[in-house]
DNA sequence: TCGGTTTACGAAATCGGTTTCGTTTCGAGT
DNA sequence: ACTCGAAACGAAACCGATTTCGTAAACCGA
C-alpha cells in the first residue's frame, strides 16, 4: 500500500477516523486543497461542474467539516457577532437576543454573548474579551459610563449600538421612534379622559432612552396644553413608592393618567397601586412602556407602547453587516460608512387600563 | 535604517500602527517568540523575572493582543462554550444565560449561544453550528426531538444537560430537586388548609421536567392521602381556559389548591382567574413553579417553588469544565469520565397565595 | 572540580485552512 | 493556423500563535 495521507486515516481499525483535513478531502478527490477550498467557499473562479461534483461527493461521504479556527486565522474573519447586554433579565432584551440570534444565523453568523448586569466595569471587560476573541462586529446595548471606550472600539471594528446611545455620537444606533410612542400613550390617556399626565421614572435610570421619553412627554404636554410632570421614585427604597402614593392621592378622583417610562418601573408601580386595591382607583388610567407578558394580566391588561424588537434586531444585524462588508472588502480609509441613526417604528397595544 | 520587523510598523507616519504580532514583541524583548508565548500562558517552565518583567513592559507599553484564531488553531481550544437554549422568553432561560455567562467569564471562557425557540430542527441546526465553530463544551437546554443528535455530540466534545434529560441518558445533567420542591408546594398548599389539589400542566409540554414533576405530585397525593388531579390545559385555545374553569367552579368554596407546573400554565391560570374577580376565590389557594417578577404582585404575591439558577449555572460550567479538563489532558480513551447527574435544591417562596 | 540535573530559552516545525501567483487548457477571433 | 484571453486548477506562501526538541548556562552534591 502506497504512503497515505497523513492523517491517521484508519485503514485497518474501524474506529471513528481521525478528522479530516482539506488536504485528505483534495487527494481523495484528486485535486489541489486550493480547489477545495474554492469550493467550499464557492468562489467566483468556479470550477468544472465535474470536480464540482467530485468534490461534494468525497464531503459527503466524509462527513468532512472545515475547522473553523484555521479558516479564520487565514482570512481573519469569524463570522460571529458580538452581543453585550446590560439587562438580561429585562424582557426586551431576551426577545432582542432572539431576534439577533434569528437574524445572525439566518447570515451563517453565531452570537458571543456578554452580560454586563448594567455593570459598567463588566461592560468594558466583555468589550475587550469578544473583541480579543476576534468577533468580525459587536452589538452593544450599553449601560452607560464606558462612551469612550465603545466610541474606540467602534473606530477598530463595525459597532452597532441598541437602544441606547454613547454620548459623542459618531457610531450608529437602532432604535424605537420614543417620540412617537410617547405621543401615541398621552393620546390613549386623553382619549381616555385623563386631565392630568405623570411620567414615572426611576433614579438610577438616567439613560438617554429615558431621557428621551421625557423630553418628548415634556415636549408633548406642552404641545397639547397638558398639565403634567415627570415624577422619578426614588430606588427601590419607600419613599419612591411614598412619593408615588401621595402623587396618586393627590389627584385621586381628579383623572390622573399615569405613564411608566419603562416595565420596571410599571412593576413597581403595580405593587404600590396594590396597596390601593386590587383594580385601579376611579379615573385612574394608566399605561406603559415595554410589553412585557404580564401587562396582558394585570389591571385586566394595560395598554403598552411595545417596541418591535424582531425588526430592530433585523436591522441591527442587518447594518452590522454591511459595515463587516466594507471593511473586509475594501481598503483601509475608503472603509468610512457615516454613522447612522434607524429609528424603528413601535406600536401601541391599547388594553382595558385605558378604556373609558 | 535596518530591516525593520515584518509587520508595517509605522515608523514614519504617526497613525495608528498596525497590529502587533508576537513576532514583533519578541524582537522587540529581545527574546523569542517562544518565549513571549510562555510568558502569556505562563506556562511551568520559568523564566528569569528580569525576562518577565521585559516582556511585560514591551506588551503593556505596545497593548499587544494574541490573536485567538491563532491561538485556537495550534492548541485546538476556544476558551468557548456552547449554550443552546429552548426558549429565552421564559426568564428561567435568562436567569440561567446570565449565570452562565458569569461562570464562564470566571473561568476566562465567552459563551457563544443559539436559541431554538422550541424548535427540534433549529436545535439540531445549532448544534452542528456550534460544534463547527470549535467550541470546547457545550450546555444544552434541549427542547425535545433531538436525543440522538446531543448523544452523538456527547461523544464527541463535553456537553452537559441543562434542566432537561435526553431519553437514552448517558449525557451529564444539572437540574433541580423536583420531586422535592413538588413536596414543598404541596406542602404549603395542605398547611393554608386545601383539601384537594389539582396539578395544571399544558398538553404541548411534555417534558420530561414535566413529567417528573406530574409523578412526584402523584407520589406525593397518595403518600399523604390527600385528594387530587393533574389538569391538563390544551393548548392556547379557549377550552383549556374553559377546562380551568369548569374545575375551578366545580369545587369553589371546596378548599381548592392549584398548583402551576411553570410560570407559562401560571399566567394562563390567571388569565382564566380574571373572569372570576382580582382576588381569589375564598377558600382558593394557588402556589407556581418559576419566580417571575411578577409573582410577588399577582393576588399580593404568589408562593413560589424557585430554583436556584445561579447555583445550577455555576455547577453547569463547573462540570463542563471538568470534562474540558479531562479532553484535553489525557488521551484517548482514558477521557471517559462516567455520566452524572446533579440536583441542586431550589426552595419555597411562601407568600399570600397561601396563606390560611 | 567534575559529572549530572535542572532551568532558561531559541530554532523550527506545526496547526489547517486561504490566497496569491503561475501554468495549462480551451475556445474564439482573424 | 496562430494569437489572445479567460477559465480551471496546482504549488507554495501565508496567517500568528503554540509546542517540540535541543542546547547552553546555572546549579548542586560529592
Amino acid at each position: 500500500m502506497p504512503k497515505m495521507a497523513q492523517t491517521a486515516d484508519n485503514w485497518e481499525t474501524g474506529c471513528a477516523m481521525a478528522q479530516m483535513r482539506i488536504k485528505d478531502i483534495a487527494a481523495e478527490a484528486g485535486v489541489s486543497p486550493a480547489t477545495v477550498s474554492r469550493y467550499l467557499n464557492n468562489r467566483p473562479g468556479q470550477m468544472t461542474e465535474e470536480t464540482r461534483a467530485r468534490i461534494a461527493a468525497v464531503i459527503e461521504r466524509t462527513g468532512y467539516r472545515p475547522r473553523a479556527a484555521a479558516r479564520n486565522l487565514r482570512s481573519s474573519r469569524t463570522n460571529l457577532i458580538g452581543v453585550i447586554l446590560a439587562d438580561i433579565a429585562n424582557p426586551f432584551s431576551s426577545a432582542m437576543l432572539e431576534g439577533l440570534s434569528a437574524s445572525a444565523a439566518a447570515r451563517g453568523c453565531s452570537l458571543m454573548t456578554a452580560i454586563s448586569g448594567n455593570d459598567p466595569a463588566k461592560e468594558a471587560e466583555s468589550l475587550t474579551r469578544l473583541i480579543d476573541a476576534g468577533v468580525d462586529g459587536l452589538v452593544v446595548n450599553t449601560c452607560g459610563g464606558n462612551d469612550e471606550a465603545i466610541a474606540a472600539a467602534a473606530g477598530r471594528l463595525p459597532v452597532v449600538l441598541l437602544d441606547r446611545d454613547v454620548a459623542d455620537g459618531g457610531v450608529d444606533l437602532v432604535t424605537s421612534n420614543n417620540r412617537e410612542l410617547v405621543a401615541g400613550l398621552v393620546d390613549e390617556l386623553a382619549a381616555a379622559g385623563s386631565e392630568r399626565l405623570c411620567l414615572l421614572t426611576e433614579a438610577s435610570d438616567d439613560s438617554p432612552v429615558r431621557r428621551e421619553r421625557a423630553e418628548a412627554f415634556a415636549d408633548e404636554l406642552s404641545r397639547r396644553g397638558l398639565a403634567g410632570e415627570v415624577v422619578t421614585l426614588a430606588d427601590g427604597g419607600a419613599s419612591g413608592v411614598g412619593r408615588l402614593d401621595e402623587t396618586i392621592r393627590g389627584y385621586a378622583g381628579k383623572k390622573l393618567g399615569l405613564i411608566a417610562v419603562n416595565g420596571l418601573v410599571f412593576l413597581r408601580l403595580t405593587e404600590a397601586l396594590a396597596q390601593l386595591g386590587p383594580s385601579l382607583p376611579a379615573g385612574l388610567k394608566i399605561a406603559t412602556f415595554d410589553d412585557y407578558p404580564w401587562n396582558h394580566v394585570l389591571f385586566g391588561g394595560v395598554t403598552t407602547a411595545a417596541q418591535d424588537t424582531l425588526t430592530i434586531a433585523e436591522r441591527v444585524v442587518e447594518r452590522l453587516s454591511e459595515r463587516i462588508d466594507v471593511v473586509t472588502t475594501t481598503v483601509g480609509e475608503a472603509a468610512k460608512l457615516a454613522p447612522k441613526r434607524i429609528e424603528i417604528p413601535g406600536h401601541i397595544e391599547h388594553r382595558a387600563s385605558t378604556s373609558r
